[in-house]
DNA sequence: ACGTATTTGTTCGTATGTATC
DNA sequence: GGATACATACGAACAAATACG
């Protein structure tokens, strides 16, 4: 890794500072890995303990690394923005930002309607609702993991037209579905499960943030309630007005 | 607390359910208060501890309880809805909710711009701007931190301005700003601070809700860039589209 | 559940160089 | 030169969070 050489007239941290910014961008250290401790960069450099986190702070301010007490310094993962509008759609929108989408299903059935999925899908509690849950992700990591929820009686098919073409969107095209547009989002957030934990990759006690949101048909009828929560340390939600 | 009856008929879990329930509604066991274990419920109301499981576990899918691992069974606190919009203002928001808003001062001061904040705002970096922190309470319980930013150079007499009105609205309004909107707001979560966490009175582990948004004057020019840290266990965001 | 080692966070004190008046 | 303020750098110790057996 780089080392400096003590240019007078610059400060001892602005230089290790960009040693380690230099050693980032050149792909030294790899997003998500750790980078060494202060004890052996201090060492490495040659200086105390302070002037080594002098130079992290300036790194964390630019948000190109993440520290945590206990763990140590880790190279910021690039967060996936979501933009969420209208006619949000998971695959168009990773498409967009040039990453690799991937989902994979969880699973797929058909249950009765618990109280918040009726109360949203203006359904009573108990009517049979098609559940489509699946783990979306973004060059090969997860981010996201979404339960979709379709009254049975309006979506006839749906399960069965989804396995074919594996995607909500274009299942719901196949049964003469062809736009829904989004009512509104609500945000919420909350630490993670040890499911989804498991599921996302991420430590029970990194947050999820977590959407409700109502999909309509042109009609304005409800056609879809889902929820979604995302790993919180790889996304970030953005809506424009 | 109310006791059952044994109604032939209904099972018992219902009775049970619907007890606790009723006791939540009359107050008896009051929002964030621990009711008692699975246990002693049992015992009291002389059935199994899984038959007051399944009662408790309705409870839970209506939202007016959580329960923890470990450490208990506690009335859900009613959450402060956000509706974020282009024209959000925090007092009008929750007085629209019939909530009693209101906002202490953390600080009020001039400081050089950092990174984040310069970029959002369209400045040099070290620029002055105007620091005003302030926390906001609903019902007197502390719901969000928020820190805005504005040019110093754009916004002068600001702090003397919010410091004799109170409010952000109407300094900016004194001093011939009297229409902003948001441009676009980021959502993110994470962990709570110490430091926020004492603030909002919610524990270490409780994550936060954080909001970064930019706010313009009608020529499109940045007036405001603001963050706000939400107690999660407090506030949901919606955002209508 | 508990102790130990590791790692970052915080707070002292000390010393030196640099810029300003 | 002298006085002062500020930034830089080092050292030591302890606190707090985490990992691991």
């Amino acid at each position: 890794m780089a080392d400096i050489k003590q240019e007078p007239g610059i400060a001892v941290w602005r230089q290790i500072s960009q040693a380690l910014h230099q050693d980032i961008s050149a792909g030294g250290y790899k997003p998500g890995e750790k980078i060494p401790t202060e004890a052996i960069l201090s060492e490495r450099f040659g200086v105390n303990r302070h002037t080594v986190r002098r130079a992290i702070s300036v790194l964390v301010e630019q948000g190109l690394v993440r520290v945590e007490q206990g763990r140590g310094t880790f190279v910021a993962e690039d967060v996936v923005e979501f933009v969420v509008g209208e006619r949000t759609r998971f695959t168009e929108l990773l498409a967009a930002q040039k990453r690799t989408p991937g989902t994979q299903l969880i699973r797929a059935m058909e249950i009765p309607a618990g109280e918040l999925v009726a109360e949203n899908l203006k359904l009573r509690a108990g009517t049979k609702v098609i559940l489509i849950e699946r783990l979306g992700e973004a060059d090969g990591r997860p981010v996201s993991i979404g339960s979709h929820y379709f009254s049975a009686r309006r979506v006839p098919g749906l399960i069965a037209a989804f396995e074919k073409r594996k995607s909500i969107t274009k299942a719901l095209s196949d049964i003469h579905i062809f736009d829904y547009i989004r009512l509104s989002t609500r945000v919420r957030s909350r630490r993670a499960t040890a499911e989804e934990a498991q599921l996302l990759k991420i430590s029970p006690a990194t947050p999820v943030l977590e959407t409700l949101s109502i999909n309509c048909d042109t009609d304005g009828k409800r056609i879809e309630f889902g929820i979604s929560r995302f790993a919180s340390n790889r996304v970030e939600l953005r809506f424009d007005t």
